[in-house]
DNA sequence: TTCATTTCTTACCATACATCAATTCACTGG
DNA sequence: CCAGTGAATTGATGTATGGTAAGAAATGAA
């Protein structure tokens, strides 16, 4: 489908194979790539001035990640990105030096189709950060990422949803009792 | 400079005036509509569940504000976007069949990079909800939006936060005894 | 101006979530 | 298979922020 168009306007990227907790992108690093999972999961996320790990977004198989907003950082990535399972993967590089003007119009389209979706899941996500308890958002995030709850530790779906590894087990508990 | 190019290829929008308190989008309008402001302040905001609203942006001088994303929602506004100062503004309608395949290649690169700016924004949004106090988040706002502090009630600046006009009260006292 | 309405502040108390500490549980690597 | 390490759970307690209510201040309309 169109992922696959996407994949081959930037050559044929071959499958490369990664092991759980390998790192793909490190915050200042040169950000032009673009992570395809074709199976196993990768994450983003920020280290904060504390130390402190903030899960962005996790990427289950047939996500695209990457850290291409941060072309307005200078192109230096601002996220991380490694793998939370062992992964097969396809890794594209975009060209450094004016990377979209590069790109012809059938490409700009479905740049620009795949930004918009992110900015409407990302509204999502802010007006749910300004608006829902703890326990909302756990449920929420259920639905996003549907079996992800089932896979990925507990402490960094608790990162996720902004709250404590503790919070969420309590969360968890209320939600088993109200069954 | 390049928002006067982009106002341009959507032809020459006249300028208009609203009414602080006017309503320029509504939640379930067609949501293709662009609001350039020139002078004033327009805010974009949903409400939830329970009636409360949500700030979700601001808008001062020279800003862009639209519900373009909602293109994933069918087209229909999932924001709501008003008035909070008598203001000076451009009102742009995109096409509604096939948007964005109208576009030549400039306007692409332009959306793009609009884009990109806009998931940036959004990005450092989410990060700080989830990272930072009431206190941190306010501090900066007013960075972000330098005078705005001054210029709208403190309620919408407490919604944009995510806390209540009475702990925004209270954080700015502490703020201003720690001077 | 004056009155009415909304916004802001402050005090007091309530609550959701955080922090800390102690177990228990589950992997993982040798 | 076992030991060791990190993850998850649970209880006790702390803290930031919420809710309510009352008064003060600001705003707006006549």
């Amino acid at each position: 489908m169109q992922d696959i168009n996407f994949l081959k306007s930037f050559g044929n990227a071959p499958t490369t194979m990664v092991k759980k907790g390998e790192i793909l992108l490190r915050n200042g690093d040169n950000s032009d790539w673009f992570f395809y999972v074709e199976k196993g999961c990768l994450r983003s996320y920020t280290i904060d001035s504390k130390g402190k790990e903030h899960v962005f977004q996790f990427a289950p198989e047939d996500w695209l990640i990457s850290d291409q907003e941060s072309i307005m950082n200078n192109g230096l990535a601002i996220l991380n990105i490694d793998a939370i399972e062992d992964s097969q993967i396809k890794i594209i590089k975009r060209p450094s030096e004016k990377p979209m003007t590069g790109m012809d119009k059938e490409l700009l389209l479905y740049m620009n189709n795949k930004l918009l979706r992110k900015i409407y899941s990302q509204q999502k996500r802010i007006i749910q950060l300004l608006s829902s308890s703890a326990e909302e958002r756990y449920i929420e995030f259920i639905k996003l990422y549907p079996n992800l709850a089932q896979r990925v530790p507990q402490k960094m779906i608790a990162s996720y949803l902004g709250i404590t590894p503790e919070s969420l087990s309590r969360v968890r508990k209320e939600l088993v009792k109200k069954k």
